[in-house]
DNA sequence: TTATCTACCTTGTATGACAAGGTACTCTAT
DNA sequence: ATAGAGTACCTTGTCATACAAGGTAGATAA
């Protein structure tokens, strides 16, 4: 498979889900920031530290999360998230959004294989 | 539902995703750039011409499609796309990828279900 | 011959993903 | 004691792109 323009592809499609995935995970997790950038790394939802911290910043500042810290058994204390009301609203619109564009997107695949 | 955010949200969550949408639609329409505004819009994957233009400007300079002008039976003349090889093994890599991707996401929402 | 519709395209702004770089705490091995 | 490795936090600068708004021009109908 041709490389060239892969990465392009890799990084559009992945763009504007994150926030969404991310309030996903905190909605099911207890987790904080560094556990939920393997996790997303894992799901190709993320590549880099410079994507999570901005956007759970951003989230914060916007009310959707909230956090607090706790010492590690090993290491620096970290930073655990939580959602806010916001935030489980929020989720929730994701949801029904996520379901209509994916419907979409399906739709334009599966016109394309008839 | 809130409308605050929403906005941000429904522009966030298109992103990237359109690229893929709009090969899908040249891969199976004989289509010019007016009528696959109008068929994006519908599906919400896009809102505006200064999105579209200069999409398709990019796809031909990476010579993803190409294009032919058509006389139209009313009005000025259409420009029709179609994909190179390399745009529809472009189609393809995204085709692949939007199964993983979209598996990922299925997957963390349903563990926000559990 | 003017207005309307259709179809093309460009410019400027804001946002956000990323890579790279940076701080600081804890534990282990010397 | 202290140097290094590992963990966890965060910021800065760059580039790409979605969008709104504005602009050009051909064809048809009043």
């Amino acid at each position: 498979m041709n490389r060239e323009y892969l990465t392009t592809i890799e990084k559009e499609m992945r763009k504007g889900l994150i926030e969404f995935a991310v309030l996903s995970v905190i909605a099911k997790n207890k987790i904080y920031t560094s556990d939920m950038l393997n996790l997303l790394k894992e799901a190709q939802l993320i590549t880099s530290e410079g994507t999570l911290y901005p956007l759970l910043s951003r989230l914060s500042r916007e009310e959707a999360v909230s956090y607090y810290w706790e010492e590690s058994p090993s290491g620096p204390p970290r930073k655990y998230y939580q959602l806010t009301n916001k935030g489980q609203t929020m989720l929730n619109t994701y949801q029904i959004l996520w379901i209509k564009i994916s419907q979409s997107i399906n739709f334009l695949i599966k016109k394309n294989e008839q």
